[in-house]
DNA sequence: TCAGTGATTAGG
DNA sequence: CTAATCACTGAG
């Protein structure tokens, strides 16, 4: 079952309408002998500009957060921990440096569970989404019940922003 | 509860 | 250059 790609205004949006209507989008990703493999997204998580503490963008512009400032679309990826690659796609508008991160798929939880499966790495940074022959997102024709709690892992970055309601999953 | 693992960042 | 930190996971 295919759907048609979703262009790029889709991810030109604040990073709060954007994570949400990205639950039950398909995620598109090929395998080294060309195989498409297609996932249903059901968890993910949005950081929003420099004043969330817990964006990395908060602590200014680096290297590793320059794709977050550019145009909603890319990918932001990153490793944590050594030995996790963590998917983001960047969204929003120029310079306002907003991402999703992606946290689980359909029977497959946990942002570095699904990457390791997908063999995400660094090579993906800065992928556009809207002319990757790789990865990219289809619209489903599903629209899931969307459920909201506080974002996971974020305790270093206070109360009020810990406790914003920027986990969607469903 | 806690160690693994290495890129990234701030600071000297 | 050093050292701390980390949007996680799996073992015990």
């Amino acid at each position: 079952m295919t759907g048609i790609r979703l262009k790029r205004d889709f991810f030109i949006r604040d990073v709060l309408d954007v994570a949400p209507d990205l639950l039950g989008k398909t995620i598109v990703i090929m395998s080294v002998d060309g195989v498409p493999g297609r996932y249903r997204v059901i968890e993910v998580e949005a950081y929003r500009g420099s004043e969330d503490k817990a964006c990395h963008a908060s602590k200014g512009r680096t290297a590793r957060t320059e794709v977050m400032y550019m145009e909603g679309g890319r990918l932001y990826v990153y490793l944590i921990y050594g030995m996790y690659w963590m998917l983001n796609v960047v969204a929003g508008a120029e310079n306002d440096p907003q991402a999703v991160l992606i946290r689980g798929v359909e029977n497959l939880n946990g942002p570095g569970k699904l990457t390791k499966k997908f063999g995400i790495d660094r090579t993906f940074y800065g992928e556009d989404l809207s002319k990757s022959d790789r990865i990219w997102f289809e619209e489903s024709g599903f629209t899931p019940a969307v459920k909201i709690s506080e974002r996971i892992g974020i305790d270093y970055a206070g109360d009020y922003w810990k406790s914003r309601p920027w986990r969607f999953f469903v």
